[in-house]
Order: structure tokens, then sequence, then C-alpha cells
RNA sequence: GCGCCUGUAGCUCAGCAGGAUAGAGCAACGGCCUUCUAAGCCGUGUGCCAGGGGUUCGAAUCCCUUCAGGCGCGCCA
């Protein structure tokens, strides 16, 4: 627990206990039970105080008493002598701010240099979180809304394990199923044409040049035998060989982009080892199924949503919904994980309720799943809409971003936006302003203070610190004191924006006291406090750098 | 037609478990380097918080409604 932490709950114990107080002397004539959460906030306004409390507004109807009437009874009636409180007031409409001595700041400070790279990370809380995203077909290339997905669950991990999850982070192989029966059609016919035969393309089969490449190039390794064969088998033949080029790539393309994954499950596998049939005869002993048609339905009407639907189809074959289903329920039933996260395009929030209320057929509490739905992305160039489609073939990919934009930099910016904000990206834009990307202004912050420290020694005493008394080392400090809770805060709104933001307030807080005082002082004490300091914020610097999987130069 | 997301400064976005005078970055303008990195700092301006109703001590924030944009509503995934 933080210095910043403990001061608030002492806040809060201290006004419950004023509170039960003043109801037994009969002073507020409430029943205990009336008296709401105890809030604590950090007003706008520095004049304000550190901390402010709105508990006399929120009591003023149940006691019928004006609000700064009861602020002024708890008040009077707060314990005196609580640690770091200098100074209580009462203002506005009932407001009650207390004001802290610098003593909690420097107390701080001195956690940060004590905990080092662990300052913000919380213990382990006994919960598992299954942390799934980007999930992309693996019938071709990864496209930039990926590279968002790729983003947002990568750090929405790194989070979680700051915050005192177990995490998993994986891929969900979308190896089974239509998608992949087309692109074996694709990749039948592009084979023959490689050979000179007149075959016609597949409608709705997958026009992009990659699938063309493929062919070649397994004509190139494994020759000509597929001419003579089944149609079934040499498709199958293909898109084995595909699917494992493609998932390579694929991984070496997030690899690249500093993602990386503990398990890649396979949907196929769900399919041959029973998992699917199995999940569905729970669901039938649950009442919850019925055929018609010749094909198996989930009862989804019974659980508020619109029209049931299809679990297994008339041809016999189940699906995506029920391997969804049966995949949740691995992660949920047979891996046990306390919680699943994933990480999906908007375009799929039709699944959303339709996933958690099977879930809940099978007697899973279904709010232990969580789904992250991210915007698209759009991309535009110039005036130019680039419609990405890989049917089409028209796509600019994961590994144009990365070709174009640094890592750092395309990370960082789909991090700078909640996951709900539909994003433009401009690739003009993106490329030729990257030295406006917010990240550099970070990293600067951090290069800055390598430098500093590179000249004047590392060897600092935790001593004096009672001489950071200016403005904006206090100022400084606490942006620093906010971390842990921005960690928590990221993990309840399910949102990674917060630490890019967060780094953002960090590194300008850094920037106006760099500009405003020096370290390298003739006066040793302040030069030693002032180290601790900047070392701190390096400190903290890196701690959200390596959440967000961003490098953190010490020089630039 | 039904559902989800979005609408806040010229632009990109914070703020939304109701709270004090609505914020930041970019862009614009004016300052700041003979001493620790000017990719920086300091200062200046801008808002019918999409419109309209309601709830209450108090609404950008909650509810209803209208409008605008994006995305869904397959025995696709």
């Amino acid at each position: 627990m933080a210095v910043k932490q403990d001061i608030e709950q002492s806040i809060i114990e201290n006004i419950k206990f004023t509170l039960n107080d003043l109801i037994d002397t009969n002073a507020l004539e409430i029943k205990k039970e009336e008296i709401p959460s105890i809030q604590i906030e950090v007003p706008r306004e520095e004049k304000f105080g550190d901390f402010s409390v709105n508990i006399a507004m929120r009591l003023a109807k149940s006691a019928k008493k004006n609000p700064r009437e009861i602020a002024t009874l708890i008040v009077d009636n707060f314990p005196k002598d609580v640690k770091y409180i200098e100074d209580i007031s009462i203002a506005g409409a009932g407001f009650i701010n207390f004001k802290l001595d610098n003593s909690w700041l420097y107390d701080q400070l001195r956690e940060v240099l004590d905990k080092k790279e662990n300052f913000g990370r919380f213990e382990e809380n006994g919960e598992s979180v299954n942390v799934e995203y980007v999930s992309a077909n693996p019938t071709g290339p990864l496209h930039i809304g990926n590279a968002r997905g790729g983003a947002i669950g990568d750090v929405m991990s790194n989070i979680f394990k700051w915050a005192g999850y177990k995490v998993t982070k994986e891929f969900y192989l979308n190896d089974a199923g239509n998608q992949i029966l087309k692109f074996g059609a694709s990749l039948s016919a592009r084979y023959l044409q490689e050979l000179g035969e007149k075959v016609d393309f597949p409608e709705d089969g997958y026009k992009g040049e990659d699938v063309r490449l493929l062919a070649k190039e397994y004509i190139k390794l494994c020759g000509e035998g597929l001419k003579d064969v089944s149609k079934n088998e040499r498709e199958k033949t293909l898109v084995t060989f595909a699917l494992d080029k493609n998932t390579q790539k694929m991984i070496c393309d997030l690899r690249d982009y500093g993602v990386y994954y503990d398990v890649f499950f396979s949907e196929k596998s769900l399919h041959n080892s029973g998992a699917i049939d199995s999940v569905i005869n729970k669901l039938r002993e649950n009442g919850a199924v019925y055929e018609k048609d010749d094909a198996v339905w989930f009862k989804a009407t019974d659980y508020g949503l619109e029209k049931d639907e299809v679990l297994i189809r008339n041809n016999s074959v189940p699906t995506y919904y029920a391997a969804d289903i049966a995949y949740h329920y691995d992660k949920l039933v047979k891996r046990g994980y306390t919680r699943a996260i994933n990480v999906w395009g908007a375009d799929h929030h039709g699944h959303v309720q339709r996933l958690k209320m099977a879930l809940k057929a099978l007697g899973i509490d279904e709010t232990r799943l969580d789904i992250i739905l991210m915007q698209l992305v759009h991309l535009v160039k110039g005036n130019e809409v680039y419609r990405m489609s890989k049917r089409k073939g028209d796509v600019y990919t994961l590994s144009d971003l990365i070709g174009e934009v640094k890592t750092d930099a395309a990370r960082f910016t789909f991090n700078y936006y909640k996951p709900t904000t539909h994003m433009d990206f401009d690739l003009d834009l993106a490329i030729k302003e990257s030295n406006e990307n917010p990240v550099f202004y970070v990293q600067y912050a951090h290069a800055r203070i390598c430098s500093i420290i590179r000249k004047i020694g590392e060897d600092m005493s935790i001593t004096n610190l009672d001489m950071l008394d200016k403005e904006e080392e206090l100022g400084l400090l606490k942006i620093i004191s906010k971390f842990p809770e921005e960690v928590l805060n990221a993990v309840d709104e399910l949102d990674p924006s917060k630490m890019t933001k967060y780094a953002c307030k960090l590194a300008a807080a850094f920037h106006s006291f760099y500009n405003a005082h020096r370290v390298n002082v003739e006066d040793e004490r302040l030069l030693n406090a002032r180290l601790c300091l900047i070392s701190a914020t390096r400190q903290v610097l890196n701690n959200v750098l390596d959440i967000l999987g961003v490098s953190a130069p010490e020089k630039m």
C-alpha cells in the first residue's frame, strides 16, 4: 500500500469515526445505515487543499440539515493530530478540504526509492486473468486494426500484471470453419492457375496477392504433385502449408511490434477434441438447447436476447459461436481463470451478449468475462481512404506500419486514445509528424534525467528531502504519488490510455521542474535532495514505459 | 426497424461511480539557452459541452427524446 492510499484510508476511517460519534451523541439525527460510502477526491484547484470530501452535502437530505452545518460538525469533531493533516477547512456548498503538510510527499519519495522497479506494482491478489487479443484469421497478413488490438491487449495485460493478477496472454487461432474452406479453395485455384490450368477463381475467395504467392511458394518447395490429387486433398494440403506460413509470419510481425504471447489456442483443436459436443451437451442438460430444421439451437431468447442461435448447422458442422462457447468454457472452467478479457473489434459487438448468455446458461458467472470493444481504425492517407478487406487484398499491414512508424510511436499512439474512440489514423501525419508524437516528449524527459545523472553521478543519500519545497518540486512529487492508483484505475476502467496520459503528465511535471530549477547546485544538501527527486522520477517513468512496452532511451 | 459506440476549443482528445471558475496537446502569437539535452519551459486567446426536455441543493456527467457520424443485426467469423 502506497503512502497516498494510506492517507486516503485514514481520512475515510476518521470521518466514519466522527460521524458515528455525532450520531451517538444525537448531534446528527440519522441512522448509521444511512451513511453513504465516503468518497475522497483530489480537488482540481490547489487552493482547495490536497484531498476533498463531499459527505456533508450527501448527508444534507437525510439529516435535514444545511450541508455547511454538517461540515462544521464534522470538522469540529474530527480527531486532532492525524498524521500528515495540517489543516481542515470548509468551502463552497459544504466541501471539507484537507490540507496536508509536505512530509507525506517526502515519505512518498522515500517509498519510490525504496521499491524502485516495483513502485506501483501490487502484491499478488490471487486472481488469474486470461487476456486474449488480435486473434486474427491466419488467412492473411495482420492489418492496422490488428495493430491497435495488439497494442491495447498487450498493454492491458501488463497493467493487470502490475495490479497483482497472474496473467496469460493468449491468441485464439481461427484455424477452422468456413473461411478456412474458402481460403483452401482460393489457394487451390491459384495453384492450378500457376501451373497453367484454366480454372475459375471462387467468387467469394481471397483475392489478395499473398494467396498467389503462397501457391507459388508451395510449388517451389513441394512441386506440382497436387495437380492430380482430389480437390479435397489438394485444398487440405495447401491450407495446412499456408496456415503454418501465415501464422509464423504473424508471430514474427507481432514480435517486431513488441507483442509476445504465452498461448496460441487453436480453434480446430476444439472441434477435434470433442470439446464443442461436450459443451453443447452441458447446455442441453440445462435445458437450453433444442432441435429444429435439422440444426441444433441455443434458446437465447430465454436469456433476454432477440433470437435463438444455431450451434450446429444442418450439415452437422458446429458454428463459430458454438466453438467460441467451448473456448470460453475452456478458459473459465477447465483452465480456471478467474477472469477473461477479450479485445475485440467493434464489429463483433453483436456477439458479446450472445456469448455471455451462453456462459450463463452453462452456470458460469458471465461477469467473469469482459470484452474490450475497440472501435475500428479508419486509415486515411491525405484524402484517400483505405478500405481494409482481406478478400479484396487491399490491405495496409502491420509490417507496412512498423516499417514506416517506429514501434514505440505506434504502440504509444494506439494507446493514447481510449479503446472506444473512433480513430482516424492518418499515415502521412503519423510518418511526417512522428516527432510530434507525445511518446518523444515522455522519452525525452527520461533521456534528460539520464544525462544529468551521468554528469553529476549516481551517489546520493536519502536525506534533506524537506529542502524540496518549491512549487515545481512539490508538483512533481504529487504526480509521482499518483502512479499506483493510476494502475488500479486503468484496471477498473479496462482503459490502457490512462497509462499514456499519466506518462505525459509525469513528463510535463518534470520538464517544468527542469526549466525552473537546477539539480547541479552548490549546496550539496539541496543537490542531493534534487538528485533523489529526479532519480525517483526516472524510476517512475521507467515503470510506466515498461507497462506500455515502450523503450526508455538514455540518450536522444 | 432494432441494438452498440461516438458527438466537448480551429484540429486531435481528457473530464462522464453528479460537485467548486469545463481541461490538455497540436496549430497561432509573444517571451526564455555564455552553466545539468530548446524533441524543452513560461505567457496570451477560444467554448449554446450536438439540439430539446426532465431528475435535484447542484448536470458536460444520470433519465427521456431529436439530430449527425461509425458499426452490427447470417446455419460468416
